[in-house]
RNA sequence: GCCGAAGUGGUGAAAUUGGUAUACACGCUACCUUGAGGUGGUAGUGGCGAAAGCCGUGUGGGUUCGAGUCCCACCUUCGGCACCA
């Protein structure tokens, strides 16, 4: 074998003898257990960024672990091709999105072949083939005539001088990125699909992923956000008809502290308040600027004015002034609110801005007057400080308060009196206990080109028309280029024109395209048949699914995940795919960070530096003195680390990496520099460190190779020193099981293998005994690691004498008789301080663990001439002896 | 604002079930090696202390024989908030 290791070789080979046998092409085998290893398809965006690196290494290291294991591995590969990115790019350059899109694939396939991974390219697929989204097409069809999906008025964000829908990302402080306008809230019509008929379902299913990561699973349950309340009503006239304002609350305990009512800007009653009052008009526009986001509602400054209307409290009947809060939001529940400042902080601190009367309700609790020493609250609210924390404690404590100046209710808990006064408000039929979800309807229609048309047709005549299945797909024409002012499908009578498949007469094509969601909700179906021309999901379906192992970024915890969680279970209440979840064990990987260097002139503007324009000072302990530009000297400053990004100019490019290291050294540092989870900092000596391991690596190989390889041969009597290593390396086999296998932790799984060949380098091999020990621990080592670095495995396995690849050798279980000890070291402590280590024979009994430790000098020191008043054993690991004084 | 995380040496991190804090790697220091180096090697490296030892896991409390790990309060940073994907 070659003396050095020269990774674009070594990569070249593995990577030929792989596509040579086609290696990772995988076809449905019952016989065979399977193994279905996704990881979140890319948005083609031009090139591969860290993080997509990061997504399918871990990925890749999990395919070829559970190929080693003998199960039959898929893992597919394609492209989230439509969305806004392509549109942007087409504005700038002129080029169609679709040309833009499928040249950065092209040049995005060839990044990811180059890194080695173990992909069944047969099965590639983009979302903007037609072949491909006719299904999603296909599919809201099938929920139109259920009536999953259906039609109603959503808010956007409009820029009044391009008259365009911005999405939200293109809204920046308010105004529109490209135009500076004021953006304005606008009701348009859209398509919805009722996520919400399924919100139970959604929620009650998390039951069923216990192997999916606690954070998400809460971050879902609080997103569907179930609450039972009370929903009611306060009546009122309106130009003497009766009127009813309905509310929702889960605090029905504090109704007889209602002292006012706030509807949103959009409410029907503020619209009819407005009407004669210029003021709230005026007010009302002033609601209807600015985004739609929710961030931003919910930081805004709260503001309301009167709309002169007041209604009757529906249990005491007196009258509750009605106002306009812009903290209100019509999309969520009913669009209105009641007000109880005593017990809610938001309302208090309207209420306080706006002088509206504070009526307390709810008494503190026993328990939380001894907390607190007293009934701090009082009567007199002007000398209560509502920012104090101790007042937000009081509130969110449901359990401990009673009714008070609630007449009948006096005295009741708050279940008691949710009780009855939704009784009393059944009994009047104003209202009713009711389950409320925090989870809207998917709006799924956009105002742009770029994406799946959504198969209608608008006939004056028949309204709205669905396309019939033999029409579909609707073909996206591919040659349209965004302009900014607008969807250019608008101006496509070849499109837009058409016939009603209803009546025959001229008719309009819709020209909204559906949420790049739709794409991303179900790809991980048709990687099972994406050939199959006939129809949406076949049997081989059955086979796969559900994914055994799903990795992607923490930032689709909710929307992406919710979304295709909810689209399977649509498809298998069509009967189309079978089982209660798509995705079994998810890993959600952190983000990829890079440090952030700036100059910020005293005036004009900050220029950013890459890192590798910069160097690091230090001083002599290696402590950090400073940063400056390696082209003038002169120093940066550090902004800290941020996601890697072009704004930041702190990106790295993996091409260049790869070109420089190859493939497998990238595959190493992201895999050691942090567990998958986390947030990875890139470091350029962590890497070149991971370059220089894989030297040693194969320089630790070459040695003992050319001192001949060893038989397979009898280990019963080793020397210690053999022993020792042959005992590492079976813990280290079994350590990198558990590490791959379950923790999902590559970054220790590597240290061990580190660990393990370090010993192997101190050893003294002068014994046929000694090499073969070490042909073994070699062996481990290769295997092990051949799931992170597979080129260079590949090549050091053939090295070692194998004749198969490295790929199709099976994972061996850790031999027990090298993992056996005869003796432990036991860690003896007094008073929980460690003061010394023992060394026991293996199965000691406690009594006689105790006794080497109180054996120990040092320890006799410790507890000379004190009172033992306890003896603790850790069996096999730990003594404590609890002396007094 | 709401929901969810994270914080450990000079740095990335390890400590899996409450049981040895800092494995592994980077950086740094000293020495050796090569004509040269993004080379290879040896030794050292949490702080204070001559030593015994003491102190150390964002901050302040608590539980325990024993806390990085559990509980309470707080601070800082990051992710998501429904039209970025």
């Amino acid at each position: 074998m070659d003396q050095d290791y020269l990774p674009e070789k070594v990569e070249k080979d593995a990577q030929d003898y792989w596509d040579k046998h086609q290696a990772f092409k995988v076809t449905e085998d019952p016989a065979r257990e399977k193994f279905y290893c996704l990881s979140m398809f890319p948005y083609p965006s031009g090139k591969l960024h860290m993080g997509h690196v990061r997504n399918y290494t871990i990925g890749d290291v999990i395919t070829r672990y559970q190929r080693l294991q003998g199960r039959n591995v898929l893992q597919p590969m394609g492209w989230d091709a439509f969305g806004l990115p392509a549109e942007n790019a087409a504005m700038a350059n002129g080029v169609p999105p679709a040309k833009w899109t499928y040249d950065n694939i092209a040049y995005m396939k060839k990044q990811l072949r180059s890194l080695g991974f173990a992909i069944d390219w047969g099965r590639e697929l983009a979302t903007c083939q037609p072949e491909y989204y006719k299904w999603n097409q296909w599919l809201f069809l099938r929920m139109l005539e259920k009536g999953i999906a259906y039609k109603k008025t959503g808010v956007v964000n409009w820029d009044p001088v391009d008259r365009t829908v911005l999405a939200n990302e293109q809204v920046i402080d308010g105004r529109g990125w490209r135009t500076g306008a004021l953006i304005e809230k606008r009701e348009i019509p859209m398509y919805y699909l009722a996520i919400t008929r399924y919100a139970e379902e959604l929620l009650a299913d998390l039951e069923q992923l216990p192997e999916w990561p606690e954070r998400v699973r809460t971050m879902q349950a609080n997103w569907i956000g179930k609450s039972v309340g009370v929903r009611f009503a306060f009546p009122y006239q309106l130009e003497g008809k009766d009127e009813k304002l309905w509310v929702f609350t889960t605090r029905a305990d504090t109704i007889m502290g209602v002292t006012f009512c706030a509807v949103a800007a959009e409410h029907p009653l503020a619209t009819h308040a407005a009407k004669n009052n210029p003021e709230l008009a005026a007010f009302i526009e002033e609601c209807k600027a600015g985004s739609v986001m929710e961030a931003d509602l919910a930081t805004m400054e709260k503001k309301g004015l009167p709309t002169g209307i007041n209604v009757t409290h529906p249990l005491t009947g007196e009258p509750v002034p009605v106002w306009v809060g812009n903290y209100v939001l019509m999309g969520y529940g009913e669009g209105a609110v009641m007000a109880v400042p005593a017990h809610d902080e938001r309302d208090f601190h309207f209420a306080d801005h706006y002088k509206l009367p504070i009526k307390q309700v709810i008494t503190n609790g026993i328990e939380i007057q001894r907390k607190r020493g007293s009934d701090f609250l009082g009567s007199d609210y002007a000398h209560y400080d509502f920012n104090d924390k101790h007042w937000k404690a009081w509130y969110a404590d449901k359990e401990n308060g009673l009714c008070i100046n609630s007449g009948k209710f006096d005295g009741m808990t708050y279940n008691e009196a949710v009780d009855a006064i939704a009784a009393e408000l059944k009994a009047k039929g104003l209202g009713k206990k009711q389950t409320m979800w925090r989870l809207r309807d998917w709006g799924i229609s956009r105002q742009r080109y770029w994406g799946c048309p959504i198969p209608i047709i608008h006939c004056d005549r028949c309204g709205d028309v669905p396309v019939p299945d033999d029409n579909l797909p609707v073909v996206l024409p591919e040659d349209c280029v965004p302009d900014g002012t607008g969807n250019p499908l608008n101006k496509r009578t070849d499109f837009v024109d058409c016939v009603c498949p209803k009546c025959g007469q001229p008719a309009r094509r819709e020209t909204d395209t559906l949420d790049t969601f739709v794409d991303s909700s179900w790809y991980y179906a048709r990687y099972c048949c994406p050939d199959n021309g006939a129809a949406m999901v076949d049997n081989r379906v059955k086979y796969w699914m559900p994914v055994d192992q799903y990795i992607g970024g923490i930032e689709h915890a909710i929307l992406h995940l919710l979304y295709s969680r909810f689209w399977w279970k649509v498809m298998r209440d069509l009967g189309l795919v079978r089982g209660p979840e798509p995705f079994k064990r998810l890993l959600t990987q952190g983000m990829v960070l890079n440090e952030i260097f700036f100059r910020k002139p005293a005036s004009g503007r900050i220029t950013y530096f890459n890192p590798a324009e910069v160097e690091i000072r230090t001083d002599d302990k290696g402590g950090r003195l400073g940063a400056v530009l390696k082209s003038d000297g002169l120093p940066v400053e550090s902004g800290g680390m941020g996601t890697m990004s072009k704004s930041k100019n702190n990106g790295v490019d993996p091409q260049s990496l790869i070109e420089q290291y190859g493939a497998d050294t990238s595959r190493l540092f992201m895999m050691f520099a942090s567990p998958p989870e986390m947030t990875l900092e890139w470091s350029d000596e962590g890497v070149a460190g991971a370059s220089r391991f894989l030297r040693r690596l194969w320089k630790l190989v070459a040695e003992h190779v050319n001192q001949g390889l060893t038989a397979k041969r009898d280990f019963s009597s080793l020397p210690s020193a053999l022993k020792d290593l042959r005992r590492q390396a079976h813990q280290t086999l079994a350590k990198v099981t558990d590490d791959i296998g379950r923790r999902r932790t590559f970054n220790t799984a590597i240290a061990s293998v580190m660990e393990l060949l370090n010993s192997v380098a101190k050893l003294d091999v002068h014994s046929t005994p000694a090499r073969a020990v070490r042909q073994e621990a070699l062996e481990i080592a290769v295997l092990a690691l051949s799931p992170i670095v597979p080129h260079v495995c590949h090549s050091l396995w053939r090295s070692l004498g194998h004749e198969e690849a490295v790929i199709d050798a099976r994972w061996p279980k850790p031999d027990d008789a090298a993992l056996k000890q005869e003796s432990l070291e036991i860690v003896v402590q007094v008073n929980g301080k460690l003061r010394g280590r023992v060394t026991v024979p293996a199965g000691a009994s406690d009594e006689e663990t105790v006794s080497y430790a109180l054996a120990d000098a040092n320890i006799q020191r410790f507890i000379q001439g004190k009172e033992l008043k306890k003896k603790i054993v850790v069996p096999g690991k730990l003594v404590n002896i609890v002396v007094a004084g």
